[in-house]
DNA sequence: TCTGGGGTCCTTCCTCTC
DNA sequence: TCTGGAGAGGAAGGACCC
């Protein structure tokens, strides 16, 4: 969550466990589960000649921002997100290191595995964190939930060198607000009786969903703690934020939150983007582009054995003003070459010339690939799916650079990334 | 300071159909 | 045949999360 800064000092002291010392954690079933500085921890962990320096992770090109710090250079105000740039002036003397996020999925599976031998019951939400529901682990550890927190950071310590944090609360929010307040290397437990007055002191930016926009139109209408929400009348919250909005806020600044744990959910959307070192101008070029991200995310579908139905392009001009384009096709697909068609006509219908310095792919309506079939698929189609299928094998054997589209072998627009996992906030 | 990438969810507007 | 309302679905944009 990144706002622990924001909160009152005197909570954090109150509610912090201390050694073998914690609060009430009676009813308390659920953790949340947060690595601290995840991307620069396994960094400082695989090189050890970084331990004690400031370490940046994050992309070091012109465009690049920090996707994770490690304490020593957030003590100079480094924060994830930053522009590198930004991160450079403020801690020049920092080490910075490129991202290897195959690395950090390896780790993150050993660390996932071990949440999993104490409850089946874990939903991770990226790399480096988790809701754990451990109510049916009480009794056959016969530990309170608190004492299971500390035993998933000893155990992870232990295997893999790098330290976590645990929020301890009767819902979801209340944990991850909790493992969020109690950062580097702690646990903490908001006790069932006591959970308003955890809550209510707390700034309004502190629940889940309210971003920058939003805090500004809750201070717009004086209303500045979750306390001040709690006690604002849902109509009036309503106007001020929509229902959806107004009802999911109004009930958390209660308390109230009874979503479950769930081990897996079905993704959305897939898609890539691609920020460029330069805006382009070039329509072939952006085309090019446009082949390259449709191959990424199509691949990404049929690795998945998934199909879709709505194919989206994304456009970032140079005054970083966006657009969004789609169109939804008769039958859902998973062949490139069917994307891409689609996003290409996109880009010359429905998209101005200018300056670009962004361009995405997304397919969304997903379903999975025998939900998609598609009876009519023409024989053209057929083909280029059992040609794609094919390169996806040779891909699996001999590298992602073995098969590429012909109109790729050209010179690269910029160097292709893999496909990156969320970064660790 | 100058803003990545991969996602989800919500709202609003528009079009089509009945 | 024309018109208007309701509902569904698509399209676009925005906010948010990590």
């Amino acid at each position: 969550m990144g706002r622990s800064g924001d909160l009152p000092r005197g909570l954090v002291d109150r509610f912090r466990a201390r050694g073998d010392t914690w609060p009430d954690d009676t009813g308390c079933a659920m953790l949340h589960v947060d690595m601290d500085a995840f991307y620069a921890s396994v960094e400082i962990r695989d090189n050890p000649e970084l331990a004690g320096k400031p370490v940046v992770v994050g992309g070091t090109a012109n465009r690049g921002v920090v996707a994770s710090a490690n304490y020593l250079a957030r003590e100079y105000g480094v924060r994830s997100a930053m522009p590198t740039s930004h991160a450079r002036r403020l801690a020049p003397h920092a080490v910075f290191v490129m991202p290897n996020f195959a690395r950090y999925q390896e780790i993150s599976r050993g660390v996932m595995a071990i949440f999993r031998d104490i409850t089946p019951l874990v939903e991770p939400l990226s790399l480096d964190e988790a809701f754990l529901d451990v109510s049916g682990a009480l009794r056959r550890l016969r530990l309170t939930p608190a004492a299971i927190a500390q035993l998933v950071r000893r155990q992870v310590e232990q295997a893999h060198g790098i330290t976590c944090s645990v929020g301890v609360a009767p819902t979801k929010f209340l944990a991850k607000l909790a493992s969020g307040m109690c950062k580097p290397d702690g646990v903490m437990v908001v006790p069932k009786t006591a959970v308003l007055e955890f809550l209510h002191p707390l700034p309004v930016s502190a629940l889940w969903g309210v971003g920058k926009r939003t805090a500004e139109q809750l201070d717009r209408v004086g209303l500045e703690t979750v306390a001040d929400v709690a006690a604002t009348p849902l109509p009036r919250l309503r106007r001020v934020l929509g229902v959806a909005l107004a009802e999911h806020l109004h009930a958390l600044a209660r308390g109230l939150d009874d979503r479950p744990v769930v081990p897996s959910t079905r993704e959305k959307s897939i898609g890539a983007e691609e920020t460029f070192e330069v805006d382009h101008f070039d329509r072939e070029l952006l085309r090019r582009e446009l082949l390259r991200l449709s191959e990424r995310s199509a691949a990404t579908l049929r690795s998945r054995g998934l199909r879709g139905r709505t194919v989206s392009i994304k456009v970032r001009f140079a005054d970083f003003t966006t657009i969004t384009r789609s169109k939804t096709l008769r039958v859902a697909t998973d062949v490139t070459q069917e994307v891409f068609r689609t996003a290409s006509a996109l880009l010359d219908e429905q998209v101005p010339p200018g300056a670009v310095r962004l361009i995405g792919v997304r397919i969304e309506q997903l379903v999975q690939g025998e939900d998609g079939e598609q009876l009519m698929f023409d024989a053209p189609e057929r083909g280029w799916r059992e040609a794609e299928q094919a390169a996806d094998q040779a891909r699996s054997r001999f590298g992602r650079a073995a098969v590429k589209p012909a109109s790729l072998l050209t010179t690269a627009v910029s160097q292709p990334n893999e496909p990156q996992p969320r970064p660790d906030r």
